[in-house]
DNA sequence: GCAAGTTTCTAATTTTTTTTATTAACTCAA
DNA sequence: TTGAGTTAATAAAAAAAATTAGAAACTTGC
């Protein structure tokens, strides 16, 4: 853990080699194979001999194991190395409106335990954050895990989150201190915070569809709406991590009042919430829906409507439709600005990837320019529910290079 | 020289102690004083002793020298270094429509020679690329310079440009390898390439007003329109190299026709061309204008609407206004996207900023959030008519790591 | 004006690292 | 099966770097 955890400010031989043991364990853990010792030692920059001393007193501290003999068509057979995954956890904390969960995953970013309240709702009150506090301290406590064993908690919170200072301004904002040193304080690993959109971001650039990709959006396509935009093969955060509000683009035809306080935002044509409204007004006009043989139609929630545009319900696959095809033409012109490799649909709305492809995908070329539209693919998440979880832990991971 | 062209793949001494002294000088350069040689070993992670002895090799070598001691109120003075910003040179060419011109910078980025040409007109023939290639050769030979001195030189080309591979789209595409191969085989330095509202971003990021800001943005408006986007510290380019293309974001409210083919495009109302086509517009609609005196008003251009505008014109004044307030708009969901610390105008339309900073603002606030805006300063270029040629210069400092 | 405290710089010593050489492990073809 | 070719791993020698120690250059307080 000393490797992980000590500065490296001063300059002196034992923190040189605390950075290169760093380095190693970074390359070993971002190789999806075992590396044999000349292979580190070329990729760290270092003689083999020093490599071998390092790895081997990696070894020792159980951080890295062998693992077999590479095939190889000349020569002496290397042994290869890897790291041991469970040397050491993260982990990933989301905090949505309604639902929290904590999980702990291991350096493969597998998950070794997870905890989960469904029954929780955010609130901006104190005694809400007393809750999140002890929602957590219950799931560490639980999980059995050595706190000495954890790099770093990273958390998701939805709603505007300062990503470097860890300012909260819409949730737990009575605070006077970051969220950072607010949970820091609690507990004896380092805290990371973020909001939602941003957190699935980097689960899409870790683990996603955007692993190998260096300019990426991933959208966020809930009740909600949000942008995670990745270029140069980092997420973009803006100066004060308030990136992203692709749904306060003001873009839409209509003229509905956001919540904002302004008119024509995205959002309030394009998202789960304004999919809900188009329902009913449609409806109230005289369109009929299946959905509408079961309940009322105020009570028809975005995910029934998705839902039943998959089964052929007509209203719902129209509307849906429509959606898509302004959401297309929002990010064509988001595609001329910034010129991604890739487009990732996430969240609730992947449930009705089939409508929403084709429709995106003309709208897209209604505005795109033909040269950055040619290069740009338009995928759809499958990294599944636990994304934003994986994608707050990463940022732990991220912290400390092993990513 | 031999510092920063020998390459350093292979781990060996001698090369570390190239990227040693590479960074060594990297960090003189970029440091606006000179520095003490214990200041350097700690920034650059070396002893005292081993760091002492580089910096004398780079003094034996011409590359730093020594520039007096440092006052200080406690302890023996050390002496400072700096280094010697005539060692070496880069290039910064600047292909436009109209004129073409080619400049050579010191470490310092101070201009040693300029040679332009005003009557040159850009055309995608193999003629021009001929003129193109005459013009920088005898630029190099007039000069005088010692092209074993030359880092490299970096160009701006106006149009599509794919920064990464060096192909052009517009100009030039006739050639069936890229620009950087074209160019590279012609002299003896190392060629970099990328359009011309990207070079004027780094020029601003680098030199300019987005000099220690992390996240700017960088309005290139002349008689086009492009945005460099700066985001971690980094211009933003996309996957290849086609970001920017603000003009062509469909959020004007007429409906214009672009040169691109679509309807709607934010430069059909936002650039020195719109300005002049509103103004024709308005005069045969029977409004009348100071300018109309001199001239027919289809033979009035931008930059002449532009100064009228200064000079008090009421039309002028109402049309850059008109024109300020959608740029603003536009720009307000740019800065919900990407929150930026800083917005710098660049370009031709400088010289009305007294007129676009309030309308621009005003314009900001109907679509931008309070938090991102409340953040976001806006500012004009103030960097001058040969920005754009010192920023494709700077590509080659940035790829040495000398900036 | 001199001792005490600081910081730079260099020389001497020690440690660490790289180089070079050697041995080991393996393939393939004659 | 044997030896030529290849790569890995280790051991010994050489080089390079970091530590340590001490001298030099400077301020400040007494």
């Amino acid at each position: 853990m000393e490797i992980f955890l000590k500065d490296i400010e001063d300059v002196n031989n034992e923190n040189r080699q605390y950075a290169q043991k760093r380095k190693i364990v970074g390359l070993l853990n971002k190789s999806e194979k075992p590396l044999t010792i000349p292979g580190i030692c070329k990729k760290v920059k270092l003689s083999v001999p020093t490599g071998t001393k390092l790895i081997n007193e990696l070894i020792d501290d159980k951080v890295i194991v062998e693992s077999g003999k590479k095939e190889t068509n000349n020569g002496r057979r290397p042994s290869l190395y890897k790291v041991d995954s469970n040397f050491a956890y993260c982990i990933g904390v989301v905090v949505l409106l309604k639902g929290i969960s904590f999980s702990v995953y291991n350096l493969d970013m597998h998950e070794v335990f997870k905890f989960q309240d469904d029954d929780f709702v955010l609130e901006n009150t104190p005694g809400c954050l007393d809750r999140v506090v002890a929602f957590i301290q219950k799931a560490i406590s639980t999980s059995g895990i050595n706190p000495g064993r954890v790099l770093g908690m990273g958390m998701g919170i939805t709603g505007r989150v300062n990503s470097k200072t860890g300012y909260s301004h819409n949730y737990f904002n009575f605070l006077e201190e970051s969220l950072i040193d607010f949970f820091s304080a609690k507990f004896s690993f380092p805290v990371y915070v973020d909001n939602d959109t941003h957190v699935l971001g980097l689960a899409e650039q870790y683990f996603g569809k955007a692993k190998d990709i260096k300019n990426a959006f991933v959208l966020n396509l809930s009740r909600g709406m949000g942008l995670a935009i990745i270029a140069n093969g980092e997420l973009i955060v803006g100066e004060n991590g308030f990136s992203g509000e692709f749904g306060h683009i003001q873009f839409a035809e209509s003229d509905r009042l956001c919540l904002c306080g302004k008119r024509g935002c995205l959002g309030t044509e394009v998202s789960g919430y304004a999919l809900e409204q188009n329902f009913q007004q449609q409806v109230e006009a005289g369109e009929t829906s299946l959905l509408l043989t079961s309940r009322e139609s105020c009570q028809i929630k975005y995910v029934d409507i998705l839902k039943a545009a998959a089964n052929g319900d007509s209203l719902s696959i129209s509307l849906t439709h429509n959606l898509g095809f302004k959401l297309g033409k929002a990010l064509g012109n988001m595609i001329n600005l910034l010129n991604p490799g890739v487009i990732i649909i996430g969240g609730e709305f992947v449930s009705a990837k089939d409508i929403l492809i084709d429709s995106i995908k003309s709208g897209m070329t209604h505005t795109g320019l033909q040269l950055p539209l040619r290069s740009c693919e338009l995928i759809f998440s499958s990294i599944g529910a636990d994304a934003a979880s994986k994608g707050a832990a990463a940022i732990v991971l991220r912290s400390l290079q092993l990513i």
